[in-house]
DNA sequence: TTGTACGCGTTATCAT
DNA sequence: ATGATAACGCGTACAA
């Protein structure tokens, strides 16, 4: 098969690379027929212009990067719909890399820097822990959106962050139960031993909760989801309510943090014969589409990722043409109330 | 910022070009001291290799890429990690990129074959709508997996098939539904005016059940999901559903070719008061892992996606190394008898 | 073991 | 409007 370059295509209409670069890249300064002839000739050999040359070449491709932390996350694909299509207003590209969960994004964020000549970056979802040196080397400006906590030794200024106060929000959740009337609550947590994670932030909200409506917390009742499971899917969930109920504490309500795990425990309550909501209260956190769609529908809490995604991608843009600094914006989540909660009576 | 290259590195050492690009890529002729004092200026500068100038001098990088139709769509998440460890086996790396419906996968494919000097293809999921010519441009063996039908009239020494019979196993599904005493079954399709799309398959199967039982086709049993609405969403499902039950027409079973629409479906039978599967029967197809946790669980059609994800990459691995010709296989899925449908009493 | 110099395919600058 | 040529950053043959 044969791979031409820029070069065999000038050679092939009698003209110079230039012009064909011209041709190419839509340039002004050439003759329309010129044009015409080796648009043709490009199209009848088949050739596609290497894009780490031109990445090499160009000093400034206007575009930027998303990196998500952990895919098989299906509550980012409508947060990227969204920024992608704030790119396309900004005539940006935009580069997509998924992460698995022991890849560096920072490591990843400078090596495409480089190669793609970025100009921002977007941080999606994670965890973060690196240290202010290391943020400092990214030589162009970025965003985190929906990532754990930020430690707050780091510079405000160094970087912008989008997100929910998840402590609050998880509180939010709790109190809401306790205001229905129930003290036995229980919770599936995972990933809560690492410092600044979702999963952490989210069991603190409810030790919050419990703390200040006076309950006291029942070790027996907090649950970790095994190690060796997929961390957030609904077979955890599903495993981790099976030996809450075998270990036989009581309760009244069941806390997941994410919808996936309330999915999970939700199966596993119906195969133990406990109705839900009659018999216990579930509820969950990330207002995913599902959770509108299993019976009962889920109480959850929804973060406003439409607008988070919008204001992710523009805020990005605007330090980017340094109309604006960096910010650190807080929005507010929304509690869900469906079906899978009820009051004690 | 201070954005070094080799040739600063290389001046900050005292040294030349090579000797840093030897410490860099482990290569065996070089003093280890001077490698050490090497990989300590990188470190000290934060000196990242530019990748596409790497790309671009390299011949050789034995990398395969996976380009995915459909993000959003968390049925790949799992064969995409089979095939990345497979990739790791061989000491290969996966360059992972997901596509937009309207993006032309075969364009990508020949982009990225340049830019990364890739070994191999593999397509995951989508439509087959190009043609052989196009086919032919590609310069590296690629192999096809779970995508809608590959038209007759391409060569099949081409290209490599690795997919389920969508047509065949649809209609397992409905005479399985028929096997339990259904006559009025609705389908719920998505996508079925495109020729080879899934969609358009799973509906043949449907209509070939029907045919062999010598039931009539109901053509208001026949339900397609609006062209406005994201294509196999459960919010699709359910508005279909809500559609079919408004218009009155009787029916004890139905079967949606995707287990979202057979989620989104089912939440209008309950909201119509019609219980599953006491009232009506409902089947899916895909086999997500959501369908085992629903209630009550979702009798489905699963394909052995594992196998096949492990086959497609060991597969295209074999015809790199010109092990093996180019394949066709197809494997047999598996319906999964659960709680959704049971006989007509 | 190390350094020099060339070329990968492209774009941009400068002549013409 | 067009062509020659110098970068871009790196790997590698070849020379030392």
């Amino acid at each position: 098969m044969f791979e031409p370059t820029i070069k065999d295509i000038a050679k092939l209409c009698g003209v110079g690379v230039s012009t064909v670069s011209r041709a190419i890249n839509n340039h002004p300064d050439i003759n329309p027929e010129t044009k015409e002839k080796i648009l043709q000739t490009i199209e009848e050999y088949g050739y596609v212009p290497n894009n780490s040359a031109r990445n090499l070449k160009r000093a400034d491709a206007k575009a930027i990067a998303v990196l998500v932390k952990g895919m098989s996350n299906l509550f980012f694909a409508n947060m990227i719909e969204i920024i992608e299509g704030e790119c396309k207003k900004k005539h940006y590209s935009m580069e997509l890399s998924y992460l698995e969960a022991d890849e560096d994004e920072v490591d990843m964020a400078q090596k495409l820097i480089k190669e793609k000549r970025l100009r921002g970056i977007i941080f999606l979802g994670g965890i973060f822990s690196h240290s202010e040196e290391k943020l400092k080397k990214l030589s162009v400006p970025f965003v985190f959106s929906t990532v754990g906590a930020i430690p707050e030794n780091i510079s405000k200024s160094l970087y912008s962050n989008i997100c929910v106060d998840d402590r609050r929000e998880s509180k939010r959740m709790v109190d809401y139960l306790i205001g229905l009337g129930h003290r036995k609550i229980a919770i599936l947590v995972a990933e809560a031993e690492e410092e600044h994670s979702i999963g952490r932030l989210r069991l603190e909200g409810y030790y919050d909760a419990l703390r200040d409506s006076d309950i006291e917390i029942n070790p027996r009742l907090v649950c970790h989801t095994s190690q060796k499971m997929i961390p957030f899917s609904m077979n955890s969930g599903y495993m981790t309510a099976k030996k809450l109920l075998a270990g036989g504490e009581e309760f009244t309500a069941l806390y997941a943090v994410a919808d996936t795990l309330a999915i999970g425990a939700a199966r596993a309550l119906y195969e133990a014969g406990r109705i839900v909501p009659r018999d216990v209260s579930v509820s969950g956190y990330d207002g995913i589409e599902l959770a509108n769609y299993v019976t009962p529908s889920l109480t959850t809490i929804r973060q406003p990722i439409e607008r988070m995604a919008r204001d992710t991608a523009r805020l990005l843009f605007d330090i980017i043409s340094g109309k604006r600094q960096h910010q650190h914006i807080v929005y507010e989540a929304e509690l869900l109330e469906r079906e899978s909660t009820r009051a004690i009576v």
